[in-house]
DNA sequence: ATTACTGATACTAAAATAGTATCAGTAGGA
DNA sequence: TCCTACTGATACTATTTTAGTATCAGTAAT
């Protein structure tokens, strides 16, 4: 059982590529894509998604590249995993409507509902600006 | 992101079937995938793998099936996912070498890591029993 | 013997994930 | 102006995982 995919690896690793630019500074994809070995044509469209989201900025045309839209401290791992991978949540169902009549009050329901929020607020407390602190921090030690 | 898959949704179910049994009855896995609306010979592979675990005891020919061989109150939930979905980890590790040098100490590592644990452990408190539990609580409500 | 079952295993289908290719358009610079 | 380095958009293929089906051999109750 994975918790995180590829996308989300590559996004976080993109963004953490991006947060250590000097202010105004962009990167190209194909600078991204060489510094973290990641398939150049794949963070493409990954960077495509992040503008949507509003994480990040693009220039067009030679020199042009991303940059960061938010600071790095506020962008949760969280908040990349929905984007990703989707909300968090249990994937229909388990005990269709037969087992369990009164879907409203499942315990069950309400169980997996709280495991699933305790799953999206720790990741919730890790941001781009955090990991690029513990990165900084052990390269120095 | 589905944190449970089919597989863990219909072993659960075939337990708490098997756990509403009478002592030392058995029940067929035709009966069983009747019951929980569960495809037939899916299901089948499914209590192979639940035998091989010895959480279900099984009796051939005609008359057999199955029933549980450990009392419900001692069938966590986590254990059920780690047959069937794995081990719940980091796929296989972001950052991989490049970025992340000393892998043993690394703090996004042993961040996630810990989220990880929270989830089996979380997991761990649903058993067949509480869920059994639960649901003819909610039935009777 | 027939029937209702499990053991084992091979197979196919569908969905999710991962990765590639292509073309149109933009902007910097020789 | 034309070349080059870039993004926007989107279509495509491959791989892996998940889900579901089929088959045959063997067991035991009737
Ligand atoms: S588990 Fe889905 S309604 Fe109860
Ligand atoms: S994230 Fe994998 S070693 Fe640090």
């Amino acid at each position: 059982m994975k918790l995180l995919t590829k996308n989300t690896d590559y996004a976080v690793r993109a963004l953490l590529t991006l947060a250590s630019l000097k202010k105004d500074e962009y990167l190209s994809a194909r600078q991204i894509s060489q510094r973290q070995k990641v398939p150049y044509q794949y963070l493409r469209r990954i960077l495509q998604e992040l503008i949507k989201k509003n994480l990040v900025i693009s220039r067009e045309g030679g020199g042009g590249g991303f940059r960061l839209k938010k600071r790095p401290n506020s962008i949760e791992i969280s908040g990349i995993i929905n984007i990703f991978q989707g909300r968090i949540q249990l994937s229909d169902c388990m005990f269709r409507k037969k087992l369990c009549h009164n879907r409203s009050n499942c315990v069950l329901r309400n169980q997996i509902q709280r495991i699933e929020s305790i799953v999206a607020s720790e990741f919730s407390k890790i941001t781009i600006g955090s990991l690029l602190k513990d990165l900084t921090k052990q390269k120095g030690g």
